[in-house]
DNA sequence: CTTGACTCTGGACCTAGCTCCACAGTGTAG
DNA sequence: CTACACTGTGGAGCTAGGTCCAGAGTCAAG
């Protein structure tokens, strides 16, 4: 069983954040606290750079790292009815954004085409629709 | 035309918000420098409470202050092409923000599968599947 | 053994987006 | 006219999520 472990500037290296950031996210409990080396360097398993991977991404998504956290801890009670309950939750408020997205999507198109209009039919620099009804409503 | 103002606090109840919300969104120029009455109270026309909301909405679906102000004021220019094209590429991103947010929606529903298999073939407060999946990857 | 690149800790500092506060003036109901 | 809620300004403070130091130790190459 050959353990390769990576150093901290090498998982930030591949999972594409700062050193600093790492630390950061074992402070705040979202990696475990590594091993280290005789000389006190913290060692990671390969590992690590997906589950920093998979923060980033959770992020994106408009999480928390709090949440996150729970995410990948289970909140501390690794009880599987708690997590069953936690992830439908989440799943809920992915959908709520994703029909929000979907709903501010055909906002913007439709002021796209307006947009698209406008400079068909007038050239080039025209008033601009958009800017006319979000700004001028007195 | 009886036009009928409002003054903050109305604003920021109709909308939802706090007065500190309003006066920082007048600061940060998302709302025009408002009227004032002879004792200098800020003075809103209705509205004022549709754009306040129209920032809140923007802003869950992740866009920043800054953001929300280029698309409300056209970033000071109001040529209708940049508009176009800052309206093309917000779309490009809400796109991928969906795709993501789809991707990670699978993820947690297997977890979330998983979990429940648990619980069905063992009773209630079995090793969660999820947590050890993420976390003891050594 | 000496470089030079990394890493350690603790703490200060940063941006975004508010939120709170003190102190002073405004407006309106009774 | 008096109360009392509301609003004004300027500025400090707060949370999230980092980022950046200084000063000291570690480690691999030559």
């Amino acid at each position: 069983m050959t353990q390769s472990w990576l150093r901290i500037g090498e998982v930030a290296q591949r999972a594409g954040v700062s050193v600093d950031t790492i630390r950061y996210y074992e402070k705040r409990k979202l990696l475990p606290p590594s091993p280290r080396s005789e000389g006190g360097f913290r060692l990671f398993a390969v590992e690590t750079t997906e589950r920093v991977r998979f923060i980033k991404q959770a992020q994106e998504m408009g999480f928390s790292l709090d949440e996150i956290r729970t995410l990948l801890t289970g909140g501390g009670v690794a009880a599987c009815g708690q997590m069953r309950d936690l992830l439908r939750e989440k799943l809920q408020e992915i959908n709520e954004r994703m029909k929000g997205l979907r709903a501010f999507t055909r906002m913007l198109s439709r002021h796209l085409r307006a947009c698209e209009e406008e400079l068909a039919s007038k050239g080039t620099a025209a008033r601009c629709p958009v800017v006319i009804e979000n700004q001028s409503r007195r």
